[in-house]
DNA sequence: AGTGCGGCCTGTCCGC
DNA sequence: TGCGGACAGGCCGCAC
């Protein structure tokens, strides 16, 4: 599923191909996504020139004259460079036909993304306006955390998924930096002291910055690639890996459903 | 205001 | 082997 490193490599990976590139024609066949395609966005781009692509927490924006499409990947959705046209398969919900004979395809089996159309900025949208900085900015700090979870009684793990609080925080990276700084996922986010979320916001930026590398080397080719994601997976300290013994202590890595999502963790070595 | 949960959707996996 | 059901997962929007 993307994270953010997936989005972030997808935005590095289209970017030079498509910038430049005037819209021939949008094509879209599956308007039923998260929400409905906006509808008009074929007509709104149609003919205009891509100016920018660029990231905001897990939306891709792809700006043009004719305004900005707001993509979102869901959890399985790709955005890829066709150099020829091949069949749309069941799930290539919408092609953005581009000049130089191109074509960016939309591809999204479980349809939780969504493609929406503004012609403001994007940043005002009401998806992205009220979204948390980003994890790899200096405004996401140790101080910055610490100060949001004042009478937070939730478990620190729905805080840091938390897009109002920093976005980009998916449920794998969670469990992954609250193993590396050595927190108990479930413990209340106000009882964490400020140098524990220090090393917590360090592990973070880590992490994501692990999986943005690594991410760039399986996922370098989005011309006529098949789309597959690249993995953090040899990585991965205690994601999926119930039962397995924790690579520092070695005892049974557990898993508990925290904040409806199924979480990872060392008892002995996260309090 | 903070918190928890329902729901969207389909591929994959498990048990019978 | 085939089939049904549970599950995963981002994240909005609602209810308390």
């Amino acid at each position: 599923m993307p994270e953010l490193p997936e989005v972030e490599t997808t935005c590095r990976g289209i970017e030079p191909h498509i910038i430049g590139k005037t819209f021939q024609q949008v094509v879209v066949r599956q308007p039923q996504l998260r929400w409905p395609v906006t509808p008009g966005i074929a007509q709104a781009l149609k003919g205009e020139r891509v100016t920018a692509v660029g990231r905001r927490a897990k939306y891709l924006l792809l700006q043009s004259t004719g305004g900005t499409a707001i993509v979102h990947l869901g959890m399985s959705g790709s955005l890829r460079i066709l150099t020829k046209l091949s069949p749309a398969g069941p799930h290539d919900h919408v092609d953005f036909l581009l000049s130089g004979s191109l074509a960016l395809r939309y591809t999204d089996p479980r349809r939780f993304g969504s493609i929406l159309w503004t012609n403001d900025d994007p940043l005002q949208h009401p998806l992205l306006e009220t979204l948390g900085p980003e994890p790899l900015a200096n405004s996401f700090s140790g101080d910055y955390l610490w100060k949001r979870a004042r009478g937070r009684k939730a478990p620190v793990k729905n805080f840091i998924m938390d897009g109002k609080m920093v976005v980009g925080v998916g449920n794998i990276y969670a469990s992954e930096a609250l193993f590396r700084a050595g927190i108990h996922p479930g413990r209340q986010a106000r009882r964490i002291s400020l140098a524990r979320y220090q090393s917590l916001v360090s592990h973070i930026k880590a992490v994501l910055g692990e999986a943005i590398t690594q991410g760039g080397t399986t996922l370098r080719d989005f011309v006529d690639s098949d789309g597959q994601p690249g993995y953090f997976s040899q990585s991965l300290q205690v994601y999926g890996r119930a039962g397995e013994p924790c690579n520092r202590c070695s005892a049974a890595i557990k898993s508990r459903v925290i904040g409806q999502r199924n979480t990872f963790f060392c008892t002995r070595c996260q309090t």
